[in-house]
DNA sequence: CAGAGCCTAAACCGATCGGTTTCCAAACGC
DNA sequence: GCGTTTGGAAACCGATCGGTTTAGGCTCTG
């Protein structure tokens, strides 16, 4: 049955997807019948089609943050563990049916700053932020706020170039972290000590 | 009067700036009273709303370029006319209307890559990139092609980030791109004298 | 002055927009 | 078993979508 998870799970669900890859002025009607949910249902759930763009990006965004993080264990370095979310966006690039970071490209869309919607995008933008600004403390940069911010940009300029040229970054998200992360003094392990 | 220009280029105005302020869903109805013009003169001067979204992309093109790249004159070395389009970039996130890159943000709202818009798109952003590559050339870099991705990249992350935010870099588009040309080994003048 | 072209205004087309309402069947608690 | 709640299907609302057509005014050229 399609109809195991509830019909509120069923509209986010397809609402992340929709509004994703056919964006954000995706009709109600294709929306609901793609979750089998009623337009009645929907409207009960949710206040507007508006408040639906802003919770289903709230729900994608957790995943999503899943998505690109290291998990557990799976790097050590701040500067790996960085490293890693540009692995892991040049990766989405590669398999097909990208269309840039939700957050960004929902933004774009909206244009409005103070939709809701374009709230929720700011709010996980600045969590990706954080999480590189922690990890560039831990690695003892000097300056680790600009650095965050100059990361984020790195990911976010990367992630627009595959949308425009509509293919894979093939490395150039990572090689420009690299960059960046070289030049803040984030070295990696063997150079560093080679450098010794 | 309203009717000095033809048609056709109170059409294009028009929508140069109606696509990019309101996005690429704009009716075309709006869009034809805007630029005082009749459907039916629309529709004999371009195949389709499609067609109209290409065309003027590619006819604000030549003018959003000239508006980043340096005047004449206006900077000599490399670095600073690389620099000059980040300084300009960042001057119109600070000026206030500002919703990105008409390239990245019409490509990011159209989805699909074969759109006739998204090609011209492509083709824009692929000129910023040979003119910091010519840039680059001349520095002498080692290798300039992906330098000049990256500064690309960095760029229209920039330009994300005062869209998502919603509001002027100060700066730190700028940053950035030093950071990159100082890794590059494009160093600032006075720096380089200082360094010997 | 007559006729041809170009143009705008506006009606019109079927489809779809966001949103509301009606109707009815299935699932629920008691 | 009965009443209430839930939720889907679908009609309905006025507005707008992309696109076409009609009607008539304006300005050129001959």
């Amino acid at each position: 049955m399609t109809t195991q998870a509830t019909p509120r799970e069923r509209l986010l669900d397809a609402a992340g997807e929709l509004f994703y890859r056919d964006g954000v002025n995706i009709g109600v009607d294709a929306l609901c019948k793609a979750a089998g949910v009623s337009k009645k249902s929907m409207y009960q759930l949710f206040r507007s089609k508006d408040e639906l763009i802003a919770e289903s990006l709230a729900s994608v965004g957790p995943s999503y943050q899943r998505a690109l993080e290291p998990d557990l264990g799976e790097a050590s370095t701040p500067r790996e563990r960085i490293l890693v979310v540009f692995e892991k966006q040049d990766r989405l690039t590669a398999q097909g049916e990208f269309f840039g970071c939700p957050f960004v490209s929902t933004a774009f869309e909206l244009k409005n700053p103070e939709h809701p919607g374009s709230v929720v995008a700011r709010h996980f933008k600045q969590r990706l932020t954080d999480f590189f600004l922690g990890e560039l403390v831990a690695a003892g940069v000097d300056d680790p706020e600009l650095m965050a911010v100059q990361l984020t940009m790195a990911f976010d300029g990367a992630s627009a170039r595959a949308v425009v040229r509509a293919q894979a970054l093939g490395g150039l998200g990572i090689k420009m972290a690299e960059a960046l992360l070289d030049a803040a003094g984030v070295r990696a392990p063997e150079l560093a000590s080679q450098a010794r």
